[in-house]
DNA sequence: CCACCCTTTTGACATGGGTCAAACTCTGCG
DNA sequence: CGCAGAGTTTGACCCATGTCAAAAGGGTGG
């Protein structure tokens, strides 16, 4: 993990050295997602996007080759996280979107009273940050749930950049699209699903995600907590809990604590929108 | 409002054709909100972006004078709908936003069993569709809660026009933005209030938005059902209702059917976010 | 490797909001 | 102008989920 770390950023604007002050930059980051152990992956190509094994599922997606290099300009830098850390918080300056590179996060929004609501979580190739043009202000808190390293999308870049490539434009766009579309998801679940089937959902959610990043969707640990699992499907852990157990003995799932895995995703399917009884 | 009626579509690519079918199209729309009765409001310099009164709010601000006019061109139609009518349904082609000229619309999420989601309500100047521009289809219904008329924006123009248009590019990406961070609060709202804090925040909303648009925010007409706002905010109508209620005895509010007035609205604030009791 | 604390599970009980029902009031249409 | 149907209000009752509590399990850091 230290093999190949060298800060390269020199000089830079007032505002932006503000901001991400703690960002570490490396002129060869490890080419996994995974600390490098052999010295042969610590090279200046493995850097880009060309070569991430995300560019199926990231910003990339649908881009050429020659597009895709030009792509790389946006990486502005990459940002390592701990477990329990902030990428950012609301109300910090808005200046770049964050590209998950690997590890696990949440968004929340909070009340006064201190009362959380987790309105997503991102994984690997997700992009984070997007609420936070319109205010140029974050508006919400950003947390990875696990040790995590990010890609630093400067806003500006991606702005002059989009407007020269048409085709990162358009997938620009679509990200975009499709956050709105996954919200309504939300709502439609927060909205009119009973507890069950929210839960279902989210476990089905997940399960594709993985698979779509070629993760087992059968199998898979959770990294986040069943209160924050809570918080996002609007349960209190204790009925998240209690769900995990009656999904169980059922034979729709097994769980052990947060070690998952789907034996019947049909059975789940059936489980959501039949009624509120 | 027959006045001044003279449809001017003659040639278009046929797969616009097909997806507009219904578009009415005029040469001199009213200028107004209103169904024009005097035939001078009907000209053609009142069609404009630059000449309506809702350019403030919609797309084109914060956008210069030349900028405005080139904006104009996004504007490919004008479509009016009747009280119920769909602007258009989930699984339709995508190929244009809306911008509410005048009137007031829903959009909703359907559950195969029939459960309905609305998502959000439209007033002048918001721009809906943008959840179809990823799955290049509408993923949702968008209905007329009155006689309404929206703003044709073809998508495809204006992918274009924002690239050579950076503030309009920036003013479409802070939409975009914008109902997200939107979202993120309906989420919060959903995910951790009780039933008269959805309420208290959802008549708050309103009464901001009228507001903003230079109606009164203090009394107003509610364009939907009890149902309606019991869908949004994820409760029955009874207990919107009984919410209702509740604020008119404790004096917050009055309300007469959809006639609702704003007598306190810092109580109203101060209801919102006092934990869960 | 151990100890502590955080997380999870499960039970018993409480309650906010859903359900069902009935009466009342608008609104729009003939 | 009046009728019918849709929308609203209110009451009584009930259930899904929240609340509180206690015990057990596991992972994390020293």
């Amino acid at each position: 993990m230290v093999h190949g770390r060298q800060p390269i950023i020199t000089v830079m604007d007032r505002d932006l050295k503000a901001s991400i002050a703690e960002v570490q930059v490396f002129v060869a980051p490890p080419g996994r997602a995974v600390p490098a152990r052999g010295s042969s992956e610590v090279t200046r190509v493995s850097t880009g996007c060309a070569n991430c094994n995300l560019h199926e599922i990231c910003i990339p997606c649908g881009l050429n080759g020659r597009e895709v290099d030009q792509v790389e300009e946006l990486i502005y830098a990459r940002r390592r996280l701990k477990r329990g850390e902030s990428l950012y918080r609301a109300g910090d300056a808005f200046n770049s979107l964050y590209a998950v590179r690997s590890g696990f996060f949440k968004t929340s929004q909070m009340l006064e009273d201190g009362r959380e609501q987790i309105t997503a979580f991102y994984m690997a190739g997700e992009i984070m940050g997007m609420d936070g043009i319109g205010p140029e202000r974050h508006s919400c808190n950003a947390v990875a749930l696990e040790d995590s390293q990010v890609c630093v999308i400067l806003y500006s870049r991606l702005e002059v950049l989009s407007r020269h490539l048409p085709s990162l434009q358009q997938q620009f766009h679509k990200v975009m699209s499709r956050e709105i579309a996954r919200e309504h998801g939300v709502m439609l679940l927060l909205g009119s699903m009973r507890a069950e089937e929210r839960l279902a959902a989210f476990l089905l959610n997940l399960s594709q995600r993985f698979a779509a990043r070629r993760y087992s969707g059968h199998e898979f640990v959770l990294r986040m907590t069943r209160e924050e699992i809570g918080s996002y499907l609007g349960l209190k852990l204790e009925t998240v809990s209690r769900a995990f157990s009656k999904f169980q003995d059922e034979g729709l799932i097994s769980v052990r604590h947060k070690r998952v895995g789907i034996l019947d995703a049909a059975g789940l399917k059936r489980m959501i929108g039949r009624g509120l009884h």
